[in-house]
DNA sequence: TGGTAAACTGGAACCAGTTCCAGTATGCAG
DNA sequence: CTGCATACTGGAACTGGTTCCAGTTTACCA
């Protein structure tokens, strides 16, 4: 346990330089002395403290993730990505979760530290100007995913055209009235979320690019989840005249929409098309249409663009665009004659 | 960025002590001390080195949990519940995720050391004899979640029992072929998994007691996942004389074995019977039957315990067992006569 | 007004590594 | 046999906090 390596150096009968020499086979140390170090270390079960190098080092091995929400399924699947490309370093993960905007905030000022982290990788949390400012003039690199901030590296996808691309393919199977159930708006500002804002935009684009009014009655915003959704859901669809399709900002919210057609006896995609968004692991099962994005990947690319940072600070300032793919499934057909 | 805590010692014309009191809050400074030293901290932007503290006081707060496959939604449940019990205190959490057997072991020697973590929570992987001995010995709390071993304390439920309940289940309904679907034995043994083999067991007991038979054709095991599920299942609804029933050691395989009635379009609960394990969020979406666990129970209590030792060493050993419930919904009835 | 306890303050020592400079041994050429 | 480069080695200094002891000031009482 408490063998230090002064200890080690006493017993092996050589100097400090020489043990720590050994433990980061450094070729400046002959065979016999080496030798006689490995088993001084042996007999003493001497393991070098971490604590100890990472203050010496001025290094922490560690990677921190600030993770809103680290249970969504899509924050998962992303994670799961970072986990992957970070398997094989000897870094450390740290997830910090964040449920709340207080949280939010008080990661922002105390994770991206030299002291805390060796690199950061942000998911779906826009930083703001004064938070940019801070996060570019600490020295660690850090990467946002899933959203992006001026003069910060960032992995995403359109999700502007993701949510155009989801409420076009139900314009062009003949829908009229589209109906859309995506998060709280305050609370996207609050956490300043912006892909799911971002796919409403795409929502509102696309509708008025094909020449139809707003319609705010079908517009319906709450707190992310499933049940949240289930109720949005059945506001929309005992509504005079409810729409016949629903654009979802996220698979979860599709099956609570799913969940409300269920409970008012409505048959999908016969009387209600449903769309979602992210293409996670259940959508495939439950046949759900949806926006496919590469997840997985967004995390372990969001995270090699960190790991090449710690070398040097390469100019590592581009958005990386991912591809996004319509999947047409069980939940969409035309409408009703 | 640089600034030490003897920088502003200087600056606020004091000594290191008081500088160091002020940061700890200690009552043993007077108020207009107190005052300059702040007005220096705040001139100076400092902010103290957390790697300095940790290696000055020995404790890194920082809890770490060692989780195999962290993206499974019984296991993505678990860590909900630790961080949610840890939020508010201001311990980081690390997350080991274990997908290999190499890593696992790995693991067991690496974190459980007080360089590395202040506690320990361990879920689903079941330590060695040689691994327990060493968790002893290292004096960092550790707690078992979802697994158990003579010595350490544990939170879990009784699997055996839980499998059994699940036959019991099927054969009160009047099944008398009970088909099973779970983890590789194999797998199970490399990594040292419990709960899955445990349920298992279960299974055969309920069986036996019940007075039939065991009928190894009846028993499929694979790799943990969906996919694999539902080919395990497959093969036993092709068996000549197929199963009426399935019990699947876990949801998700539970929604392979669905998949697998409906490629060969057998109607469930009509003419297949399906039970599952945990109650993950999306059973009760999909009318699983299935046996519930609290599984963010599992999660806040066991980190709980972990803090509990975090003061002084209590003799917190004991196992707790988490209750659990027979959940019947819509994939469990009587089979055709 | 002197004495003493209580309140406050300063700084050396410590935590366990790494780094780097100076020093010693070795080998080889002149 | 000497000189010098090369290979190896030892240990002081350093990282930035905390702790604790000793010293100084202050407050209050007799």
């Amino acid at each position: 346990m408490g063998a230090t390596i002064r200890d080690v150096a006493r017993k092996a009968g050589v100097g400090l330089g020489t043990v720590s020499r050994v433990l980061n086979n450094s070729p400046l140390v002959s065979p016999s002395t080496r030798q006689r170090v490995l088993e001084a270390i042996a007999e003493l079960r001497y393991s070098p403290s971490q604590i100890a190098r990472s203050f010496a080092l001025g290094r922490t091995n560690t990677i921190a993730t600030i993770a809103p929400f680290f249970t969504r399924p899509s924050v998962v699947e992303r994670l799961r990505g970072i986990e992957a490309a970070l398997a094989g370093s000897t870094y450390n993960l740290v997830v910090f979760n964040v449920e709340t905007v207080a949280r939010r905030d008080h990661c922002f000022n105390d994770v991206p530290r030299r002291d805390r982290c060796d690199g950061l990788v942000v998911i779906s949390l826009a930083p703001r100007a004064a938070e940019v400012e801070f996060l570019l003039q600490a020295d660690v690199p850090v990467v946002l995913v899933d959203t992006f901030a001026t003069g910060l590296p960032s992995v995403l996808i359109d999700d502007i055209a993701g949510g155009r691309l989801a409420t076009q393919c139900l314009l062009e199977l003949g829908h009229r009235q589209i109906g859309f159930v995506g998060d709280s708006l305050a609370e996207l500002a609050a956490f300043n979320f912006t892909s799911s804002r971002d796919r409403f935009i795409g929502y509102q684009r696309a509708l008025s690019e094909a020449g139809f009014m707003p319609r705010p009655e079908y517009e319906r915003h709450g707190i992310h989840g499933r049940y949240e959704a289930r109720m949005l859901a059945r506001e929309l669809l005992q509504l005079p005249e409810p729409p016949t399709a629903i654009f979802a900002a996220s698979d979860t919210q599709a099956m609570g929409v799913l969940e409300a057609a269920r409970d008012l006896g409505l048959a999908v995609p016969a009387q209600l098309s449903v769309i979602g968004f992210d293409d996670i692991d259940v959508a495939e099962y439950l046949g759900l249409s949806t926006i496919h994005q590469p997840l997985f990947e967004s995390g372990t690319r969001g995270l090699e663009l960190v790991l090449s940072q710690l070398g040097g600070p390469s100019p590592a300032t581009g958005i990386e665009i991912l591809p996004i793919e319509l999947k047409l499934r069980g939940t969409t057909a035309p409408p009703m004659a």
